[in-house]
Parts: C-alpha cells; structure tokens; sequence
DNA sequence: GTCTATATTTAGATAGAC
DNA sequence: GTCTATCTAAATATAGAC
C-alpha cells in the first residue's frame, strides 16, 4: 500500500498491469482472426510469450479474458466528436484510424456476428453496444435539428442513425475481405452526400420531396 | 447402372442424396450459430443423428463439407429478378425470405466476417460472392440507365451498388441481433427513397445538385 | 507471476466390422 | 453407408513447485 503510492509510474503492480496489456492486446488479435471460439488460449499466450496457464491466472478463465478484450475495446475505441453535424464528419477520422488498425474493426464484426449467437458470451455485449452507437447518432441528429442545421423529423431520426451505421459497418466488411477498396475516400464521399442532404431535410430512407413511386 | 435409370425417384442412390443434403443442411446451420472453425463435426452429425465417421465418409474432411455448405448456399439462395429498377425492388422479397429463415443470412455473416482472415478457407468464396453480387446490381443499374429509368453517370454506378449491398448487410446485422428491428420495413422504406433518388439523378455517395458542403 | 506437469474433454481423422 | 473403436492432437483448466 504504502509502495503504491509512493512511485505510480513504477510501483509493485506496474509489471502485472503491463502484462495484463500484453495480454489483452494479443487476445485481441487473436479473436479478431479466428473468432472468440476458435481462438485458443496457447495461441494467445504464444504471442505474448508465456503459458496458457499464465492466462488463466491472470483472468480466471477464457470468458474472463473475452470481458477484458471487450472491456478494452470499449476504452480504446476511437471516439467521435463534435456537436451537430461536426460529429458526423469526424467519421472521416475514424475510418483513417480503421484502416491503419486493421484487427480493430475486424474484432468488432467478427464478434459482433459470432455473438448473434443466442448462446454467445458477447451478445449482450453486442446488442447494448449497437444500442447505445444508435442513440449517440440519433442524439446528434437531434443536435444538428436544434441548431438548425438538419430539417429531419424526429419520426425518422433513429431510422437515419440505424441506416448509416448499418452502411459503414457494410462497407467496413467489403473492405476486409478486399483491402483495395479506398475506405476513406467512399466514406468521405459518401458523409458529403448524407450530410447535404439532412441539410435539405431528406435522408436515407425517408420521404424525398415527390411522393413515393408507384407501387 | 440399369436401376438407377430405371427408377429415377428412388433409385439406388436416393437415399446416399438424400442423406448428404440431411448432413449438409445440419452443417449450414452449425456453422451460422459457431462459425466453421467452432463448429464441430460431432455437433452436425449429432443433428442429423449420425456419427462424425459418417461425415467424414461422405465430404473427405471438413473442408470438404464447407464446400458442400458454401456450393448449397449458392444454389439455394433467394436470387433477385427483374429487369432495370424491378430488381431492386425485388430486394423485399429476398428480405421476407431472410426473416423467416434466420439461419441463411447468419450462415453468410458469420462466415463472411470470419473469412475475412487470409488464412480462411473459405475467404475466396467470399471475394468471389462479393464482386458476383456488386457487379450484378451494377448491371442491373445500367440496364435502369439504358431505359432511361435512372440517370446516373456510369462513374458512380459501382460506388452506388457498393453501397446498397453494404446497407442490406449492415442492417441484417442489427437484425440478427435484435430481432425486434423492423427488418422487411426499413428496407422497403429504404429501397422506395433509393429508387426515387436514383431516378433523380441522385445516389447515396454522389455529388446531389448543389456543390458540396464547405470543406 | 510464471512455470511444468497433468487431468479431462473434445476435436478431426482412420481402420475395420457389418 | 454407417457403426464402434481408436489414434493423435489440441482444447480448457487445475495443482503445486519455484
């Protein structure tokens, strides 16, 4: 106790937390190229350079160390920022930062669809993750309403958050299993277009102006 | 030789057909819940009511049976039809069929994301689906285009079906984990704006009329 | 905190009877 | 064509030495 205090960059525990780091990142890695099930304990331990049984120690069991890697995704994911429809544009960012950490967004849609699963460890994970990603787009929607910057009705702000995570998540996977795609420039391009048109008060999925084609 | 023309409905090989579409199905369906790498031949075999011996008597080793899996996704996939833009609104179709038969579209995402590891062996599948599928909506584009349907200069037409295939996917995901989403409405909705944005001029990524915002 | 050694289970695959 | 039995490898997890 007393020693903990007295040296925080290099106290007893410092060692045993940067292990743990070790861990957790090469868990990651991991994971995000064979799947939660499919990636083994020895196969993360061997990245680090210790045992499968240091593992074990160190998180109780292999759930144990799934709770810390998603933990530790949910720290180190890059954030959006910004009010309004700044916050959209830094999507842009974001996907700058995707394409030069591959095994982040990998282990974020290999999980998230492994974990569709019922019975998967991650769901509830998962589906609080998309929730909460969710409302944080439809909230600044609302933001940009409010400053005046979107003409959106609220029946079609969530519609429109769901319709644009869906689309980057999509083109995230096209991107994975074909790594020529240009990411960031369909991102830009297409945040442009999204965004000019909330500013006209139209959006993916809703009503354009005319009324809907004949059906 | 002489039986199996002579009775073509029963003949001596029904029962071997009929047994591997038995084990393959099983198969579809083991590797959409765990993925391939986490799904056990015991499990399928299990399912079937057979011995893992069996299956490996019928499909060589597992891949072969991925194979089988991946070659039966391909023939019994929901295809789209029409001609121009009633193909794409034929996509409400392929969503109905998607909601009533869960495990078709979480075998396909499940096994999409898991191949987007080099190592997978089925990522070529993968490739091969995604180039298959983007460049028949972009055919199907241009035919809208020659019909005088839409107006969409050719430079945009691939980023446009990128992008919709993208959409269907991303929102399959939400789906699959929150089986609640509307799934058949959001799209109609959806297809019904991108149509009429299509026959505009318009696109989800392209330039809408007016310059782009300030950058 | 990490190792070795091991217990236990399960995996893919093979051999041979029927 | 399917089974039982078995091989070999690899999985998670535990026990105890250092």
């Amino acid at each position: 106790m007393a020693e903990q205090a007295s040296e925080s960059s290099r106290g007893p525990y410092r060692k045993g937390i940067e292990r743990r780091r070790q861990i957790v990142e090469a868990a990651a890695k991991i994971f995000a190229q064979y799947g939660y099930a499919a990636g083994s304990l020895r196969h993360i331990a061997a990245e680090v350079g210790v045992t499968n049984a240091a593992l074990i120690k160190h998180f109780g069991d292999k759930e144990g160390l799934l709770t810390a890697v998603l933990d530790y995704w949910d720290r180190e994911a890059v954030v959006l920022s910004g009010t309004g429809l700044e916050y959209f544009r830094s999507i842009c960012t974001l996907m700058e930062y995707h394409t030069t950490h591959r095994g982040f967004i990998e282990l974020f849609l290999t999980l998230a669809t492994e974990a569709s699963n019922p019975e998967h460890p991650a769901r509830e994970f998962f589906v609080a993750r998309y929730n909460k990603v969710v409302a944080e787009f439809a909230t600044h929607l609302r933001e940009a309403q409010e400053a005046g910057q979107v003409a959106l009705p609220e029946e079609r702000v969530e519609q429109e958050a769901r319709a644009l995570v869906a689309l980057l998540d999509g083109i995230e996977i096209q991107w994975l299993l074909n790594p020529e795609l240009d990411l960031v420039g369909f991102v830009r391009a297409l945040l442009e277009t999204t965004i000019e048109r909330w500013q006209a008060g139209h959006g993916f999925v809703a009503p354009l102006g005319a009324k809907l084609t004949e059906t």
